[in-house]
DNA sequence: TATCCTCGAGTTCA
DNA sequence: CTCGAGGATA
């Protein structure tokens, strides 16, 4: 199985008789996931590992022509007829197009390079004109229309043969049933296209499902996939599919009254005509530059598409070169489809470490043999607690599948199923922190395990000053993890109020740390010293009490003092503040190395505006509350917020029925979608700085 | 008591 | 960004 190929050996390297045994093994495993995938609609393994697997196989079979076999599963598009609907042979083959997975420009360029020299084209001569268009990632489908009627729709199939699904099609709003009449259609017109689902219709649907107790959707194209192939229509009329059109199989020839065009492009822009959806990135793009440009301006738009793309395809635009250019086996040589890195990929679990948080929680962080996923090459990833790696089963040594979605942060999302070659033990946490040596505890129905050190242990002790240094607390610029890493492990700094007796000759002794930036680090400490009392209190780092907690508390009593002495009753007369929160306070404040070091940080000069603030004048945007996602085009995501909360508006994590305006930058997610989902109203950094001006946007 | 809504905390890589 | 859990609310 899986875990026993190696991926990596050279195509040309072994025996002829382990190359065998390897293309055989290789082929069972293809076939096993293509079943699983397209007959049972339940993939074990990301696309992006099927993929390297193939190719290992078509190399193979390249390097040992003597093992090529009609059967193998590069010699045929892998497709399987579901039981219950009909098969239905394409009047024309739906073909499939080269796929390249190479990086960045390389591949434009080398596609371009080998049309100009099947062309027989100089250096010199004009750019070959191309089509570029995002690859969606859905299902392909073949529409046949007579006489203007949609008569017939079919899934591609084995590209022969594909099942017919006519009745799930007609659910799709998006495709005519009838063309207008008016329009000169030929009496035989094939139009091909994808189907898929928006992202915003599958997480509705994977809600409705989750709600109903049914199963929800890995990906919104095994969604699509599943939709489209069910056998009751009203099933499919449930899950909102869409459809791009992009090509055409068979057409009546202009003889016989049907049509044709000189262009891809204009081919297209006749199907929009004829009220079919086209994409409406599709643009024709002269020579390599501008199919770089294109690939290029696609990549960054992607993530705010609405719906799913792997990737772009370009194609000679004009028809007669198509004609000349022709096919290899079954691919046009005039088509290259050029996807993006995948989301998801399988490495090696190497081992699972333990890291120490802020508040004592353990952290169990797997270490991943590299792999590039999603653009960037990943060796960490996090494993949450000891029961997600339970829930997730997976053991060190195992294959597993990194994801990194519409996020940033990459998961471990679970295993490759398959036998481990010997017993390996469950993951446990250690009973002893493995920083400091205190003992271990879990809560009863807590899900994390925390170290009992305290500030005693270093780990604790070094995020308690970082998180004082945080850019919302005391906003200490330089400050950073090496830094204290250092400070700490050399025994100069023991708790907060030691920052401030550090001086330039005790800096610049450290490493890395040459005499300008040392000062920085002293001018930030200085400055750092008038703050805020909300930003104080939220700097000593006390568990439960965060940024708005803090400010909360400010508000609320306006000095120290009053918050430090308050009873327990008294702090849960605080907005916000229930009884965890007032405990957690109360134990902090009857500590005496607690209130000691915060005497000796007052006594270091750290001040703040004590008095009661006067009443502000009515704030502009004063009862509304508004949620920032995405970046935004000139200012940072704090500047926003500190803006907006100037202006008197409660900035919020997530949205609700609540929310008034959601501000979107590029790369918003999931709040942009639950945005449109409750009709909050969406505003751009433009709109949202007439809000600030005007109460309106 | 159950359910929303928020807040706090932890997290990766270039 | 996502999770878990605290706090408010019905």
């Amino acid at each position: 199985m899986a875990e026993n190929i190696d991926l990596f050996a050279s195509p040309a390297s072994g025996t002829p008789q382990d190359a065998a045994a390897e293309v055989q093994a290789l082929r069972a495993q293809l076939v096993q996931w293509a079943h699983e995938y397209y007959v049972q609609d339940a993939p074990t393994v990301p696309d992006g590992e099927y993929d390297r697997v193939y190719q290992r196989l078509e190399a193979l079979e390249k390097a040992h022509p003597e093992l090529h076999s009609p059967e193998s599963p590069t010699q045929r598009v892998i497709g399987a007829i579901l039981e219950g609907l009909t098969p239905v042979r394409h009047a024309v083959p739906m073909l499939s197009i080269r796929t390249e997975t190479d990086n960045e420009a390389s591949g434009a360029q080398a596609f371009d390079a080998r049309i100009r020299k099947e062309l027989g084209l100089d250096p010199g001569d004009p750019p070959v004109e191309y089509v570029a268009e995002p690859k969606f990632d859905g299902l392909a489908m073949n529409l046949r229309y007579e006489a203007g009627r949609l008569v017939q729709a079919t899934t591609r199939g084995d590209g022969e043969v594909g099942e017919d699904v006519t009745h799930n099609i007609r659910t799709i709003r998006q495709i005519p049933l009838q063309l207008r009449a008016d329009a000169a259609v030929p009496p035989v017109l094939e139009v091909r296209g994808e189907v898929y689902m928006r992202r915003d219709d599958f997480d509705a649907l994977n809600r409705k499902q989750e709600a109903a107790g049914g199963k929800t959707f890995v990906n919104p194209r095994n969604a699509a996939a599943g939709a489209v192939r069910q056998l009751d229509s009203n099933i499919t009329a449930q899950r909102p599919l869409s459809f791009f059109a992009y090509g055409l199989g068979e057409v009546t020839p202009v003889a016989q009254g049907g049509m044709q065009w000189d262009s891809h492009y204009a081919m297209l822009m006749q199907l929009r005509a004829w009220g079919f959806p086209v994409a409406p990135q599709v643009c024709v793009a002269k020579g390599a530059d501008e199919l770089v440009a294109f690939h290029q301006r696609m990549g960054a738009e992607r993530a705010n598409l609405g719906y799913e793309i792997d990737g772009v395809v370009y194609k000679v635009n004009s028809r007669a070169l198509q004609l000349e250019l022709g096919f290899v086996s079954r691919e046009p040589r005039w088509a290259v489809a050029h996807k993006y890195p995948a989301q998801e990929m399988v490495t090696r679990l190497e081992g699972i470490e333990v890291q120490v948080g802020r508040t004592g929680k353990l952290t169990p962080v797997a270490r991943l043999a590299p792999v590039f996923v999603g653009g960037v090459t990943v060796t960490n990833a996090t494993l949450s607690n000891v029961f997600d790696i339970r829930k997730k089963g997976v053991r060190v040594g195992d294959d597993v599948i990194v994801r990194r979605a519409g996020d940033v942060i990459p998961e471990v999302a679970g295993r490759v199923p398959g036998v481990r070659p010997q017993y390996v033990p469950n993951f446990s946490m250690p009973r002893q922190c493995p920083v400091c040596g205190s003992d271990v505890v879990r809560e009863k129905g807590e899900a994390n395990h925390r170290c009992t050190g305290g500030l005693f242990c270093v780990a604790q002790r070094k995020e308690a000053i970082l998180h004082y240094a945080h850019r919302r607390a005391m906003d200490i610029e330089g400050l950073g993890d090496k830094l204290v890493d250092q400070l700490v492990d050399s025994g100069v700094i023991r708790s907060l109020p030691d920052l401030y007796k550090l001086g330039i000759a005790t800096l610049s002794g450290l490493e890395r740390m040459a005499e300008k930036s040392a000062q920085n680090v002293l001018a930030a400490l200085e400055s750092s010293k008038k703050t805020t009392l909300a930003r104080f209190v939220f700097g000593l780092g006390i568990r439960h009490v965060g940024e708005s907690t803090a400010k909360d508390l400010a508000k609320h009593f306006g000095v120290l003092d009053a918050i430090m002495d308050a009873s327990v009753e008294e702090l849960l007369q605080v907005n916000d503040v229930g009884p965890v929160v007032a405990n957690s306070l109360h134990t902090f404040f009857a500590q005496p190395h607690n209130r000691e070091v915060v005497e000796q940080l007052r006594a270091a000069g750290v001040h703040w505006d004590e008095a009661v603030p006067a009443e502000k004048p009515a704030q502009i945007l004063a009862g509304m509350t508004v949620v920032l996602t995405g970046t935004l085009p000139t200012m940072g995501r704090d500047e926003a917020k500190d803006l907006l909360e100037a202006a008197g508006a409660k900035v919020s994590g997530s949205v609700s029925k609540k929310t008034h305006y959601l501000v979107a930058g590029a790369d918003a997610g999931s709040k942009l979608s639950k945005a449109q989902e409750l009709g909050v109203t969406v505003l751009d950094e433009a709109a949202m700085l007439r809000l600030l001006q005007h109460g309106a946007p």
